[in-house]
RNA sequence: GGCCCCAUCGACUAACGGUUAGGUCACCAGCCUUUCACGCUGGCAGUAGGGGUUCGAAUCCCCUUGGGGUCACCA
């Protein structure tokens, strides 16, 4: 049997970070399987539509490197795989089951169940729909219905749930599960306004499109039992289940956006590396060894299984994030990192830079931030000439014959030629001998009237990058306006 | 509350009956050093509790406790 997955969010706004890893263990498993990858919008909801959430979700996705091998625009003979684009077909099947008795017209208002879920209330009662007290096929009886249906009145359709039954399914991170049908309520199927509700669109559709497993949020995991009674009233074989565990917020429960960010594309924003995300996500309740960190997503691909994810739900900690993107920041390339810094400008409004500068600027700062957007603020002086001037660090580091020194320095800076590190490094190197001093008597003063700042990268590597008359430009201007 | 799921350092996790319970992040100390980082070395820190089973339990079983999820004409 072939693998083949899916990816079924709801288009509510954003790409979830808790889908984002449901999504990334759906492709790991496929890719690993030689199976296919399938992206279905469940768009049931309409009061829940949101324009542009569909884009924004497919856009999240590519941008983790996350690619379906069918779904909207890429159907391969299951589509389409819109939901709100497949009416006819849940009313069909609904259909199906009312003829085979599995499945009832109900007629109550919204009103009228409210009304009996407080009646139940009082009673200290757990709400369930009681098919022998409200207003439905089996109460009313098959002509009533038909005269009902024929005037219009609006309706639904119920899964008439076994009166006393076992069911039991396999779940393949957690094993057998068994719930009584007694605990499973007579769920709509078909709501009022013709839309299936998620239960029957999502069994019908793993079916129609093939899906062998349905691996999804943990959340899921106590409405499987009617969707298993729901295979059975259609006589289908159910697909294998794999419930993952939850991602949790500080406090352990169900991370939600009302306790940080949550969205994809704010974390994209916030110039997290993709790659580093999606490992680091990945590694979120699943391990292949630990005694490693960094996987590439081949390397995921090439390890994933599903039995090695974990039972217990795990909290989202960005600390480790950040880790992970600083080890994916100093590995990138130069000209990757050059372009990340170029958008970064163009982001604060800051004039462009050639190129090759930034190519130059990159390694010098790529390996000590967590974020691109830290070289920017940090290293502002690459920049521009430094406005402001620490006043700690010049304190602790101008002496009384320092200003002189510089003086002449600068003259020993003027000759040199060839202004790279290694030249820069031993024509200061020199200076200091002729003068009997330390380099840390030297460089530091240095770093403040060319930087201004006491952190930064190697001086004489940022020296060069600078450019000999820049250098010295810096000095001067120092020297000139500060005394 | 009913039902379901879960339980190893602060966090992510490894250990598929036999280990001084391992690794990573964070934290602390030191080294490196021109600052800040990176890097390196070391340290702190965990099997929720109680019963079994077994020669032997983090691991299997039961109970307790704790946590979570879910109980819509939302997904």
């Amino acid at each position: 049997m072939s693998v083949r997955v899916r990816f079924a969010p709801s288009p509510t706004g954003y790409l979830h970070i808790g889908g984002l890893r449901t999504a990334l263990y759906n492709y790991l498993f496929a890719k690993k399987n030689n199976g296919t990858f399938v992206l279905r919008i469940e768009d049931t909801d309409k009061a829940r539509f949101v324009e542009g959430a569909m884009q924004n979700l497919i856009e999240s996705l590519r941008w983790a490197g996350i690619d379906y091998d069918e779904g909207p625009n890429k159907d391969a003979g299951f589509g389409p795989y819109i939901q709100s684009e497949r009416i006819d077909l849940y009313k069909e099947y609904a259909q199906k089951l009312i003829e085979n008795g599995n499945a009832y017209y109900a007629f109550d208002t919204q009103e009228e169940i409210e009304l009996a879920r407080q009646k139940q209330q009082a009673e200290k009662l757990d709400f369930k729909y009681n098919r022998n007290q409200m207003r439905n096929q089996i109460t009313l009886g098959n002509e009533e219905v038909k005269s009902l249906l024929e005037s219009g009145v609006p309706f639904v359709i119920r899964l008439k749930v076994p009166e006393d039954k076992t069911i039991r399914f396999k779940d393949i991170i957690r094993g057998e599960v068994v719930v009584g049908s007694k605990e499973v309520d007579d769920q709509v199927l078909l709501k009022s306004d013709g839309y299936p509700t998620y239960h029957l669109a999502n069994v019908v559709d793993d079916y129609l499109m093939k899906i062998s497993h349905v691996i999804r949020g943990e959340e899921w995991l106590p409405s499987t039992p009617k969707h298993i009674l729901l295979y059975e009233a259609f006589n289908w074989a159910p697909p294998h289940f794999a419930h993952l565990p939850l991602l949790l917020n500080k406090d352990k429960t169900k991370l939600s956006k009302r306790q940080g960010s949550v969205a994809v594309e704010d974390f994209r924003d916030k110039g997290y590396l993709s790659d580093a995300l999606v490992n680091f996500v990945a590694l979120l309740g699943w391990n292949p060894s630990a005694d490693r960190e960094i996987y590439a997503i081949q390397e995921l691909i090439e390890h994933f299984s599903l039995e090695k994810i974990n039972k217990a739900g795990a909290v989202f900690d960005v600390q480790k994030l950040d880790w992970m993107n600083q080890q994916y920041l100093k590995n990138l390339p130069n000209e990757t990192v050059a372009l990340l810094i170029a958008s970064e400008l163009e982001k604060l409004g800051i004039a462009p830079q050639p190129k090759s500068y930034l190519e130059k600027v990159a390694p010098l700062f790529k390996e000590r931030v967590l974020f691109v957007s830290e070289i920017v603020a940090n290293a502002d002086y690459m920049f521009s000439q430094p406005k402001d001037f620490e006043e700690e660090y010049f304190k602790k580091h101008w002496k009384e014959n320092t200003k002189e020194l510089i003086s002449q320095l600068i003259k020993a800076i003027e000759e040199i030629d060839d202004f790279f590190h290694s030249a820069i490094q031993e024509k200061i190197k020199q200076f200091n001998e002729e003068h009997n001093i330390k380099l840390k008597e030297i460089i530091h003063p240095i770093r403040l009237m060319i930087t201004g700042k006491s952190a930064g990268a190697g001086m004489f590597e940022t020296m060069e990058v600078l450019g000999k008359s820049e250098c010295i430009k810096r000095m001067n201007k120092f020297i000139n306006e500060r005394f």
